[in-house]
DNA sequence: TCTCGATGTCAACGCTTGTTGGCATACAGT
DNA sequence: ACTGTATGCCAACAAGCGTTGACATCGAGA
């Protein structure tokens, strides 16, 4: 099932620049207003070459939202630490590579987008906090808790732009969120009071 | 400034059908995805009518995206509960109307829509926030923590759909989000470590 | 050197979009 | 009853989109 021809072929630098701008476009624009044209034109190609390497507009996101999130293995991390590693670990990652921009972006309006998205955030982030063992029972909702805060604290400060957020110190953000974390992961179920 | 012809227009039940479609569509689809053309036929009137009563699409979704978030006024709230109450609002606020999810889903993609909700967050929640009574230097702060920490839940739960998030009881997520939201709001200021 | 596939360019297609102007009809004020 | 305005529909426009196919050019293997 996996390729059959690894050999370098001539065109991967134009299927490099093509993905860059891919990236680049998706993250600013937006699945929808993120042209073929303009990734082409940013690309320095034709936009028929896209349509060559990755089929359709489709194919093309599929290749450009490919996203690995990287967390470290929580299994080491001191328990009273997980928190403020979660933290740091996102904003890194979130700084240094803009596809999770564009894949954020694109899920507001994609249901593909969407549909990888919940892949990301189930799989990867479910199995991390699985894998670092609290009850079975509770990991799912915990590891959605926690997507609920990352994914805000993404959506504010990248997305939308709210001052507050984005005038903020990556540390000093660690420094607030990393306890909502932290009680998300380790802390006990609280009873639903239903009055 | 106000309007001057307050006098009941005959076509008003027009330009009401025209702005629940466009409601309805936006949350949907998203601003580029939600066409006037589909907007007008769920109204069942002629696409023309929507740039004659709203000028333009812009002005459509400026007028369908308007909104007061009618957060309950939290001097009167026992500080101890100002998170759960708060909450609570937003959760019962969010499944009654479906501007917001059309704000939220816009505001990725649309630079006005961003800029919409920049304003409704910065404004209504920050001064609801400020009225409340916390030291004013680190009210738009805690104002944008409780901002993300909303807007992730609403974002993993009505817009990506992650499942733990989405079927979870509303009381439940009342129960675990409610104390962040009190400790960013009364809780002290951590002092962000710079190691 | 010849050949053939890989790489790239060009022009065009069919379609959808937001938007516009013209024309019919219905209603309100006189 | 008459007139002017508000309301509504229809047809069409220009622009932009994703996508396609034909044609040039390059580069490696025989």
């Amino acid at each position: 099932m996996t390729d059959a021809a690894p050999r370098a072929r001539r065109s991967d630098a134009t299927r490099a620049a093509i993905l860059r701008a891919a990236r680049e476009r998706f993250a600013a624009d937006g699945y929808d207003r993120a042209t073929i044209r303009a990734i082409a034109a940013d690309a320095r190609i034709d936009p028929s070459m896209v349509m060559r390497y990755y089929g359709n507009k489709e194919g093309l996101f599929a290749a450009a939202a490919e996203f690995d999130l990287r967390l470290p293995e929580l299994a080491g991390v001191p328990t009273g630490q997980l928190g403020e590693v979660l933290v740091r670990h996102f904003l890194d990652r979130w700084e240094g590579d803009e596809t999770l921009a564009a894949l954020l972006r694109a899920a507001s309006t994609n249901p593909g987008a969407a549909e990888r998205m919940r892949g990301i955030f189930a799989d990867q982030l479910g199995a991390a906090v699985a894998r670092f063992g609290t009850d079975p029972a509770t990991t799912a909702r915990r590891a959605g808790l926690v997507a609920s805060q990352i994914l805000g604290l993404a959506f504010t400060r990248y997305i939308v732009g709210l001052p507050p957020m984005v005038d903020a110190e990556p540390a000093e953000l660690v420094a607030w969120v990393a306890p909502t974390l932290q009680r998300y992961l380790t802390g006990p179920v609280p009873d639903p009071r239903t009055p």
